[in-house]
RNA sequence: GCCGACGUAGCUCAGCUGGUAGAGCACUUCACUCGUAAUGAAGGGGUCCCCGGUUCGAGUCCGGGCGUCGGCUCCA
């Protein structure tokens, strides 16, 4: 009986029955044959010697298609395997999935190997070996006792393991394996017919990793590489990765004279007056929105009595993640959030449901002691200042607060240009409140979202113990992914806190909290922005926005008189009155990402001019003085670009 | 916090198997007074991350600590 295969240009063919992919590449023709790496059958990826099903649309992987990569990536990784098992005798594998940009394998080695970089070499040249051999990948099935017998028999106690948890979990009865010269690994698949495809790869990096990314279990060793389907590609990912490394805010941090660090203070920006400009600019920008979507600032102490931490929950929760010390016998913590603080100014005074929603901001300053392994630059620090506010409301005005949180959010991304990935995060396994409440709570943060037409992932479990959240991540220079913004719904410190307001009834209510945060954190937001700039600021941003060129010394004062009266139209102007050459000048202002290089000569002096030129070499030619300080001061207030 | 690597001048880095350090840029001085991406010359500058050990002798070897980097876990 024959079988029937739709193709992907809606053509119907006819093949014999049993008949696999490679078959169904081989009627296709001989250079399709040749291409094949795999199938997609109803959009599944499978091998290529994997039987049709009757009446399935087949499309024919080749290396052209997209989802070859991951296909690749995931036989680099067996490949990977094969030659460490080979070099390192009595090594436990346990699991090599493709990742976004490549691949890993994580392994046991033996008691006394530990695997650095150096060993790469060797194992790269294993791998080629096994490449070059173009050693098939056998695929069998087999019940999964007499797979958990070979494994066993083989002190494979990762993939043991596995065997015994698809059993348990997923009731499994069969697994596959699949082989390719003397490897055999547990593996769901697909894969290449060979390992002749993967021709172009790298390692790239040794890492620890948890068994099951669980803190408690065995450290593993994670090697990462990475796989493409040509040489070129490979080479063009290398160097694209290179070129971000350029772009790193930590690099362009200290080139750009922003910030630095110090062993003193690990985790802790110290802010050089360059990167204090940028920083009072965000800040200017901060106040004038808050202030003008409603929101009221205020000024919290860092120190606070661990009283305050008890109710809030924070010496339960967050306790190791605070600085406490000791004040004349009084134990005393420095704040890790803000909220229990405009908590106290919210009962400090009776309120009543019109004064709701009362909006407070703060540009909050909060210490944690995040974990020495997890600091990094700008993006992860102990010292942290966030564009916090809290907003107390009914539960009626909740939906809407949202949906103004998130326009407020995304009018200042939009400034940037920045396009953050949105996640709702829903009721986790630990919650207090009732059900109807987290209901209500989802239902208002996925209404705010679905009103405003923003498209996001859901996070399901992953809200806070408190309420459910909006996330927002943006992704830096080198792929990791950061959140800024955040927008939570709170019922738990109003409970908490017993914070009241009271109703049109003359009835107490308990008020919500919306905790959230549009920026983040200014350290963080400005790391983010450094990298997205890739250091060319915009120029109201600019730590110098511009700088004067005299062409020798003695149009120094000249220069001079240039920066006051750009000075006095509020800009941030330099005269470099260094005794060196226009040229070299100019290079050191490029190199600084200077915006406005102003050339200052005789025929400028004479006529009250100076010839501009942008960042980049366009050049405008000469413009008095006057008229350009209004022009750049008019264009730093629209904050355009 | 966990795994691995790394820590030499302000920066980027060199320094072989142990014999008390070097380059480029930056900085200072002098000369040059310059027209759109590096003018030249001379000079100064180092507890080789810290503590301890081995050794006649440690930047180099060993142990501990701190920090940084890449991950993991965490955070979000």
């Amino acid at each position: 009986m024959a079988l029937h295969v739709h193709l992907p240009d809606g053509k119907e063919l006819e093949l014999a029955e049993g008949a696999s992919g490679a078959d169904l590449a081989s009627a296709i023709g001989p250079g399709l044959a040749r291409a094949a790496l795999a199938v997609a059958a109803d959009g599944q990826v499978r091998d290529l010697a994997a039987p049709l099903r009757d009446g399935a649309s087949v499309a024919v992987i080749t290396a052209k298609s997209d989802e070859a990569l991951p296909l690749v990536r995931h036989d680099a990784a067996h490949v990977l395997a094969t030659a460490v098992m080979e070099l390192y005798p009595g090594v436990k594998i346990s699991i090599g999935p493709a990742i976004e940009n490549g691949f890993y394998y994580d392994f046991e080695f033996p008691e006394g190997v530990v695997l650095s970089e150096a060993d790469f070499p060797a194992i790269e040249e294993r791998m080629r070996a096994h490449i070059k051999a173009g050693e098939p990948f056998v695929r069998e099935d087999l019940p999964v006792a007499a797979a958990r017998e070979r494994f066993l028999a083989q002190r494979q106690d990762y993939k043991v393991e596995l065997i015994d948890d698809l059993m348990r979990d997923e009731g499994v009865e069969t697994v596959s394996l699949y082989t390719n010269g003397p490897f055999t690994d547990l593996c769901r698949g697909p894969h290449a017919p060979s390992t002749a495809t993967v021709k172009a790869f790298a390692l790239q990096s040794v890492a620890g990793a948890y068994w099951r990314g669980d803190s408690r279990r065995t450290m593993l060793t994670r090697i990462y590489g990475t796989a493409f389907l040509s040489k070129q590609e490979l080479d063009a990912y290398l160097e694209q990765l290179e070129l971000a490394r350029q772009r790193d805010h930590r690099r362009l941090g200290r080139e750009l004279g922003l910030f630095m660090f110090s062993e003193l203070s690990p985790g802790s920006p110290f802010w050089k007056p360059a990167g204090m400009a940028v920083w009072n600019q965000l800040t200017e920008l901060w106040r004038e929105e808050n202030q003008a979507r409603g929101y009221r600032e205020v000024k919290t102490p860092m120190l606070y009595d661990v009283e305050l931490w008890k109710q809030s929950g924070h010496w339960e929760k967050y306790k190791d993640n605070m600085y406490f010390t000791d004040v004349e016998g009084r134990a005393m913590g420095l704040k890790p959030m803000n909220c229990p603080a405009h908590i106290q100014i919210y009962k400090d005074e009776r309120r009543s449901y019109r004064d709701l929603p009362v909006r407070y901001s703060e540009a909050g300053l909060v210490h944690r002691h995040e974990p020495s392994g997890v600091l990094h630059g700008l993006m992860r620090v102990r010292h942290i200042t966030q564009d916090d506010a809290h907003i107390f409301c009914t539960d009626e005005q909740v939906q809407d607060e949202v949906v103004q949180c998130l326009r407020f959010g995304f009018d200042l991304y939009d400034l940037f240009g920045l396009e953050p990935r949105l996640e709702l995060s829903t009721r986790p396994e630990k919650r207090i409140g009732s059900d109807e409440m987290w209901d209500r709570a989802e239902a208002a943060l996925a209404g705010a979202l679905d009103s405003e037409g923003l498209a996001y992932e859901l996070n399901p479990g992953d809200g806070a113990f408190y309420g459910p959240k909006i996330d927002m991540h943006l992704t830096d220079s080198i792929g990791r992914s950061w959140q800024l913004g955040t927008v939570q719904l709170d019922y738990s410190m109003p409970e908490r806190f017993d914070l009241a307001y009271t109703g049109a009834d003359n009835a107490e209510h308990r008020p919500v909290m919306i905790h959230r945060a549009l920026l983040g954190s200014f350290e963080r937001f400005i790391g983010i922005m450094i990298e997205h700039y890739a250091g060319v600021l915009p120029f109201w941003l600019a730590p110098v926005q511009a700088i004067v060129l005299p062409v020798a010394d003695r149009f120094n004062e000249a220069g001079e008189a240039v920066v006051a009266a750009l000075g006095q139209a509020g800009l941030r102007a330099e005269v470099d009155a260094r005794s060196e050459s226009v040229g070299r000048k100019i290079r050191d202002a490029e190199l600084r990402k200077v915006p406005y290089m102003l050339v200052l000569g005789e025929r400028e002096a004479a006529e009250g001019t100076v010839s501009v030129r942008s960042h980049g070499g366009a050049d405008r030619g000469p413009v008095a003085v006057g008229e350009l300080a209004r022009e750049l001061a008019e264009r730093a207030r629209a904050r355009t670009d």
